[in-house]
DNA sequence: AGCCGTTACTACAGATCGTAGTAGATACTA
DNA sequence: TAGTATCTACTACGATCTGTAGTAACGGCT
């Protein structure tokens, strides 16, 4: 995912939902061109990370996973792909947690059902 | 990380080790030209995937993280990059975990010192 | 009828990656 | 010592992805 894209995302993920004009204006500061964002937008949507559905004439985007569950899913695929011993990758991520995620990792085991 | 990047570094885990001939020699499958596993080889290098050192008037590669360090590093990356809350990320995370990964999960944490 | 917002399509440059050739250095061999 | 094999260094080229944007065309609103 580039930078951009990334930062679109992010514009969707806190607005929830949006179409092409909001994002652009969210991404003011880029000073950016709209058809740029719907390009974006575009790429994202076909790589199924956002959902459109139509709104009047225009489209709405949504994200179609929330940042939470996409970044799980990043973790996941990390650990799938490598082809590494999943026990000792587990470990090495442990070992080289911060507390704070150690103690947010325990409570999620602990919170499970 | 290319196909044949991962590919590479793949064998330079199995390996410990190795120069250009061993990796080529372990890519016979895929019928490479050895100036390629070379190209390869000096990419990862480049990006400091791996190591290399004079061994005589070649060189030899080695991995510079084990496998699991670099599944766990980029696990991290994915946890840090999305600008999730990371307790809800880990929340996600464990709870598409599979029994496996949870046990070894809860094992390294056991194990934590 | 004309303007405005929107989408759809096209384009182009930069980076990364798969793939490999050539040149030049080094070393072994006959 | 000249030939041959081995290796690195440099260059190249096409494919894909990404950032960036222009243009055409369509549907409404004034």
């Amino acid at each position: 995912m580039g930078e951009l894209e990334q930062a679109v995302l992010e514009v969707l993920w806190d607005l929830g939902s949006a179409n092409g004009r909001e994002v652009h204006d969210r991404l003011a500061g880029r000073d950016l061109a709209y058809t740029t964002v719907m390009t974006v937008l575009d790429r994202l949507a076909r790589k199924d990370v956002v959902v459109r559905e139509r709104e009047g004439r225009a489209f709405r985007y949504s994200p179609r996973r929330s940042r939470a569950a996409m970044t799980a899913e990043l973790m996941r695929e990390a650990l799938d792909e490598t082809g590494a011993d999943r026990d000792q990758a587990l470990v090495s991520f442990v070992g080289e947690a911060s507390e704070a995620d150690l103690a947010a990792l325990r409570r999620a085991l602990a919170d499970l059902s």
